[in-house]
RNA sequence: GCCGAUGUAGCUCAGCUGGCUAGAGCAGCUGAUUUGUAAUCAGCAGGUCGUGGGUUCGAGUCCCUCCAUCGGCUCCA
């Protein structure tokens, strides 16, 4: 007999042999069908391996994390064992189940797979699958799993050498065999719906001097339903791409003669970042912040001394040449140097502290020509910056105040759904951090507290800490269930100490101020792109550069539309007349297209009773109203999507 | 940068295994039409087929160079 303690945390007692699914089945029949992993005494075992011992039993079915990476893990055997079939002498690596599916990285033997071969895989995968074979754990010692293959995989062999005698085993399903360290479904039969997804190259180990293995992404379900869900899910993200929205709503373009990575904002996308600008201003000023204006080159000198130049060189645009013989300026990669600089312009009190520059900073980096993409990684871009020069006693109510604008932020974009990450030291290398211990506790406290206070849904990450300080970085997960960092709060003790910033204290004597970097956007580019994404180009009512949308039935009534125009203006909304010789319908259409919130049809009726006819995006005719009733409806609804920060 | 894919009109795309002056829809221009809730009709114009080179009697199509774009290059049995 032994004891398992169960989910819930009661105990039963079974046979000794009993498998997690005897167990589940012992609860609920339905349970059992759909236990497809275990985790015993926290080590992930079988469904089926028996339980020798008392202990704790945590039970996985496909609707949990662990499940579906025992179940994605097992589609990677499959899809090895598919590509040692489909593609002689391939060299198997390593093929881990990811946040979204799983993929195996293959030598291939200089055989190449592209697009056309991905259904000849995913068929013989499903006749795997078909095959209800059984994944079965066997344990192995070092010698023979470097005899089985040694000649055959050199990968393998140099994985096996890294490992600890005792602690090897294979996975057997059907004839394949593969060295693996276990968490598995019952069987291939679960696996019923396969979709082979891209191949890509990747580095062996992620060393990019190494050897390029072949990288084969996949994804797979329990259910046809599941896979055709996620298959849509896809669809509705690639027509929500920030990229085809920018191009069909005229926001941004590149030009290759401008430069990879160099976005080109058109009219409405710059109208757009103009109203995001305004719109953090003006919730900045309210929070004490004062905006500052700095250059977009700076002496190679002041990046030395900041360190970035040592760090970030090769990732910069460097060497700007002046007639001077030995005068070398940088492209800033960043804004903080300048800021420093601007509190370093004269002496401050601690009776002056917390200092707050805020700049829309626009900096520029070398990515690498393959990292570049849309606007989510560019090359120069506009950051939302500022750095709070404060004593160390303040950094606790600094901390609050900056979460309090991140999320007003947050609310009033429409990202509802984050999390908070508070990145600390690693505790076990005090060395590899620059600062005071003491300085250190009471910034990753004052982090925590902050967090704790605003409530936020946080984890903690050990050893995620910059060299130069802690740091809350917020991720949010937008309408797709797609997570995003956004949002970044991070102390520096490093700065300060290099551009020997100070402060006169009470006491008479110099002090140390901290540094609070913070970006809530990030950056505008990125800000932008995510938010696309997230609204589908349908912005808030309140940021929409252009409203409403006045069609005109026909030339006739030009005149009536401009005076609705003129009398939405004075209530401060945002529109314009489309006045041309087009029909109704084709208008509607256009404006539906490019994604005008509120469309008013004016003709004959309106013009003579002084209303319009009001469409709205996505809903259809709204019915006909007075002008005034309109005017009220939209101020209303501005006026419910966005307060003034410390209304909220 | 590396692996793989792609590049035809402002946009979205057709052009089969190389074969006459490279096509369509939308957008644009001109004209007709003056319109009631997602595309009115007709005509016109628009391309050194990403770039440079090569193979060929002949290249949008085949080969090479470069440029740009896209998917990846973190998730280590």
């Amino acid at each position: 007999m032994i004891v398992i303690t169960l989910p819930d945390g009661s105990q039963k007692s079974f046979d000794s042999g009993s498998t997690p699914v005897d167990v589940a089945k012992s609860i609920s029949e339905g349970l059992a069908r759909n236990v497809i992993s275990a985790t015993f005494n926290d080590t992930v075992v079988e469904s089926s391996t028996p339980l020798l011992t008392n202990g704790k039993l945590v039970l996985h079915t496909w609707n949990d994390a662990a499940g579906k990476k025992a179940f994605w893990h097992s589609s990677a055997h499959i899809l090895a064992q598919a590509l040692e079939s489909l593609y002689p002498g391939v060299k198997l690596w390593v093929g881990p189940a990811i946040e979204r599916g799983f993929y195996y990285d293959v030598d291939l033997n200089d055989q190449t797979i592209s697009e056309k071969d991905f259904k000849a895989i995913e068929d013989k995968m499903l006749e795997i699958a078909r095959g209800k074979h059984e994944f079965k754990m066997r344990q192995s010692s070092k010698a023979d799993a470097l005899a089985f293959y040694r000649g055959i995989n050199d990968y393998k062999v140099a994985l096996v050498e890294g490992l600890e005698e005792g602690t090897i085993t294979f996975c057997d399903h059907d004839n394949f065999t593969d060295l693996c360290r276990g968490g598995h479904i019952p069987n291939t039969g679960i696996v019923k719906a396969i979709k082979i997804l891209s191949v890509a190259g990747a580095y062996y180990k992620g060393d990019e001097n190494n050897k390029q293995l072949t990288r084969v992404y996949g994804i797979s379900f329990p259910k046809q339903k599941d896979l055709t869900e996620y298959l849509e899910l896809l669809e509705e993200a690639k027509k929500r791409d920030h990229r085809k929205l920018g191009k069909e709503l005229d926001l941004f373009t590149f030009s290759p003669k401008v430069g990879q990575g160099l976005p080109l904002w058109l009219p409405k996308g710059a109208a757009l970042r103009e109203r995001l600008e305004n719109f953090l201003k003006a919730a900045q000023k309210k929070a004490g912040y004062e905006m500052v204006v700095t250059p977009h080159i700076g002496q190679k000198e002041l990046y030395v001394t900041s360190g970035h130049f040592d760090k970030y060189g090769e990732d910069s645009f460097q060497s700007i040449k002046t007639p001077n013989e030995g005068e070398e300026f940088m492209l800033k990669p960043m804004n903080c140097p300048h800021h420093c600089e601007i509190y370093n312009s004269k002496p401050w009190s601690y009776k002056d502290l917390p200092k707050r520059f805020a700049e829309f900073g626009t900096v520029y980096r070398y990515e690498q020509s393959g990292e570049l993409h849309g606007l989510t990684r560019v090359r120069g871009f506009t950051q939302d910056d500022a750095h709070i020069f404060c004593t160390p006693d303040q950094l606790d109510q600094e901390f609050m105040e900056v979460i309090d604008l991140v999320l007003y932020v947050f609310g009033s974009l429409g990202f509802d759904n984050f999390t908070a990450q508070v990145s600390i030291r690693d505790p076990h290398k005090p060395e590899k951090y620059i600062g005071d211990v003491g300085n250190w506790e009471k910034a990753e406290n004052a982090i925590i507290n902050a967090a704790k206070a605003k409530k936020l849904d946080y984890v903690i990450e050990e050893g995620e800490a910059a060299f130069y300080g802690p740091k809350l970085d917020f991720m949010v997960k937008d309408a797709l269930g797609r997570s995003w960092q956004l949002g970044t709060i991070q102390v520096d003790y490093n700065l300060p100490e290099r551009f020997d910033l100070s402060y006169k204290g009470n006491d008479n004597e110099l002090h140390r101020p901290v540094m609070i970097h913070r970006a809530p956007f990030g950056s505008m580019e990125r800000f932008i792109a995510i938010l696309l994404e997230h609204t589908g180009g349908n912005f808030p009512l309140w940021l929409m550069p252009e409203q409403v949308n006045i069609l005109s039935l026909s030339e006739k009534y030009e005149k009536y539309a401009e005076k609705v125009l003129h009398l939405l203006e004075i209530d401060e909304i945002r529109a314009l007349v489309d006045n041309r010789n087009e029909t109704i319908g084709k208008k509607i259409r256009e404006s539906e297209m490019n994604k005008f919130p509120y469309m008013l049809i004016v003709g004959e009726q309106e013009a003579q009773d002084g209303t319009v006819s009001v469409r709205r995006h996505g809903q259809g005719d709204l019915g006909t109203m007075s002008v005034s009733k309109f005017a009220e409806m939209v101020t209303a609804e501005v006026k419910r999507d966005i307060k003034e920060f410390k209304e909220v």
